[in-house]
RNA sequence: GCGCCCGUAGCUCAACUGGAUAGAGUACUUGGCUUCGGACCAAGGGGUUGCAGGUUCAAAUCCUGCCGGGCGCACCA
């Protein structure tokens, strides 16, 4: 059991409370204590003042043998009960605890390991890959990564879409200008060019549009020339989007696409449509969700073409056939909350009653207004990625003038990937995220810059320190230093903030607290001199070190950042 | 018009879901390298939590009404 919960269970049991009763929390201030319990649900019930309700917890609780080898001392605060934890008691614990589990510190088994699909980064083939990707990927993989640690089998996959109306937008402004062909970018970057200048070009212009819809037709057909130009370019896509999540190191257990689920939809639509679930309605297919308060959701257009929601009708059938699924995630931005109502109660009167969660973030603008591809109005995953590192290029090249170019590529991508995923997940999901490049490119405070930068100072100490002292005593009693104290209790808390995160979907608690982590034993380092320290302390101060180390790398892995043994 | 979200220090954000003196980063001012990595640390000023009511021992948090901003509501995805 996870050492904080044990001891509140602890208390709980010799103060004879239920469970609901016993609302503990962390003092604001460390010399008001380390836990405390609050008696005003207590006092309600009791009808007696709440402070009156911890005097008489602490007579009942200051002289238990037991609770004395986990508290040095117990007093009442005004309503609160508050405990101080042995700090020779915790620092034994919660070592010994971290030395044994390592990468698993943190980790818990809630969720029985019950299987849970994730659906995110869905990009679509012949567009750009943006910065609102890069979002909803970095904040997928997180929560991909919250409920594994949570101890839920999870299946993180993609859905693309290769066969919208976009495609044709994009191959038709292919043709017209053969310079793409000739540039030397990738093919699948080039792609999202083409199609934001297609977006333009297709303004005010009938013909044109005309013309994509002839071109969508053919390409639907699955035949000629165009198709065939359609399969090589949404390869180019493909690959553009395997490279990106390559460098970004997130790995899908499948990735589906609409071309391939699209037929399945169409048959299920026409049973919909058999079975009254569906109608047709001004020459269209709508489903009719008026009685739930949910609108109309047009399914199948005036001339005949299929919208969205038919493939995503079928995708849902082939996830819940083909595997075999506790829940499903979907991670799509904010703005479609109504299409997944919609689309969840299509599926309920389809007969699926299984847990299906819009899980939702908010957009990432620009100072300059919102983002959208179709004004061309965007930062592309590539731009940012290079502003980014071209930042961090010269400080690191200021850092280190005797370091090989290949080193300093090498934690200069590091630094930019960690830079990127960190500032989207810092934020509260529901919130916009105005990015602001030049800002974001000065990496001070509350960055992954200054994390990385901790950790491998650290691991420059323990490189510097000479493990020979074995026969050194380790006599977690001279940890008795105020810093230590709040790191022990720091890293004491991390498998609750773990928990937390995984269950309310919040990775910007891990990236704060990670940050405060940091934060404590930057302030450690230059208070306590730790390689000049006596043996006996430097040993105990080292492994406490090596703690504050394996609790950094195990949460920035849950934010899919890698840690840096030199910056 | 209906619905959802946001409004907290100059700026960017927290606040354990109703609890202790509303906290960080940044910016600004000042101090710290003969010292384990200065991408660091310390100190200081900066707040009527958009406004007005209400609920109670207690409200940034809950309820009502306003004000300001964003988004969504039939053939975009």
């Amino acid at each position: 059991m996870v050492f904080l919960s044990e001891l509140k269970s602890k208390i709980i049991q010799t103060l004879e409370l239920e469970t609901e009763l016993a609302a503990f929390s962390y003092p604001p201030q460390s010399n008001l204590g380390d836990l405390s319990l609050s008696c005003f649900a207590l006092a309600k019930i009791r009808h007696q003042s709440p402070e009156k309700i911890a005097q008489e917890l602490l007579v009942k609780i200051k002289n238990n043998l037991e609770l004395k080898k986990y508290f040095s001392t117990i007093k009442t605060v005004g309503p609160y009960l508050n405990f101080f934890i042995s700090s020779e008691y915790l620092a034994t614990r919660l070592i010994k605890t971290i030395q044994r589990e390592k990468n698993d510190y943190g980790t818990s088994p809630t969720g029985q390991n019950q299987r849970v699909m994730i659906e995110y980064s869905n990009g679509n083939t012949h567009k750009e890959y943006h910065v609102g990707h890069l979002r909803n990927i970095s904040y997928g993989d997180a929560i991909s990564h919250l409920l594994t640690a949570s101890g839920y089998q999870v299946l993180p996959v993609s859905y693309i879409n290769d066969f919208g109306i976009h495609v044709a937008k994009t191959i038709w402004n292919w043709q017209r200008h053969p310079v793409y062909n000739e540039r030397p970018e990738p093919k699948g970057y080039l792609l999202g060019r083409c199609y934001a200048q297609a977006s333009q070009l297709l303004k005010d212009n009938p013909s044109g549009k005309l013309e994509v819809t002839a071109l969508m037709k053919e390409i639907e057909s699955r035949q000629g020339k165009n198709y065939q130009f359609w399969q090589a370019s949404r390869q180019w896509s493909i690959d553009y989007f395997n490279a990106i999540y390559q460098e970004l190191n997130i790995k899908f257990a499948h990735i589906f696409y609409e071309s391939e689920v699209v037929n399945e939809g169409l048959k299920i639509v026409k049973n919909l449509l058999a079975q009254g679930i569906l109608k047709k309605s001004q020459g269209a297919i709508i489903a009719d969700l008026e009685q739930y308060d949910l609108g109309v959701l047009p399914v199948i257009r005036t001339d005949g073409t299929a919208l969205y929601v038919v493939a995503d009708l079928a995708l849902a059938s082939e996830k819940f056939q083909k595997y075999n699924l506790k829940q499903s995630i979907y991670i799509v931005d904010v703005r479609q909350s109504l299409y997944f109502k919609q689309l969840f109660k299509i599926l309920e009167l389809m007969g699926y009653h299984k847990k299906l969660l819009h899980l939702t973030y908010d957009f990432v603008t620009l100072p300059s207004g919102m983002m959208s591809s179709r004004s061309g109005n965007i930062i592309t995953y590539q731009e940012l990625k290079d502003k980014i590192s071209a930042q961090l290029l010269l400080e690191t090249k200021q850092r280190h003038a005797g370091w090989n170019p290949a080193k300093i590529t090498k934690v200069v991508n590091n630094l930019t990937l960690a830079t990127i995923k960190f500032e989207m997940l810092k934020v509260n999901a529901h919130k916009i995220i105005t990015f602001d490049i030049t800002e974001s490119t000065k990496f001070d405070g509350y960055t992954a810059c200054y994390i990385q930068y901790t950790y491998a100072r650290w691991r420059s100490v323990l490189r510097k320190s000479v493990w020979t002292d074995l026969l050194i005593k380790t006599d977690y009693q001279k940890l008795t230093a105020k810093q230590e104290k709040l790191l022990l209790l720091k890293m004491a808390k991390y498998p609750e903030i773990i928990s937390e995160a995984a269950q309310k979907y919040n990775p910007s608690a891990l990236t704060k607290y990670l940050f405060e982590l940091a934060q404590l034993s930057n302030d450690y380092y230059h208070e306590v001199n730790i390689l000049k320290s006596s043996p006996v302390i430097k040993k105990v101060r080292l492994i406490l070190v090596r703690t504050i180390t394996q609790v950094l790398v195990n949460g920035l892995d849950i934010l899919g950042i890698k840690v840096l043994e030199k910056m």
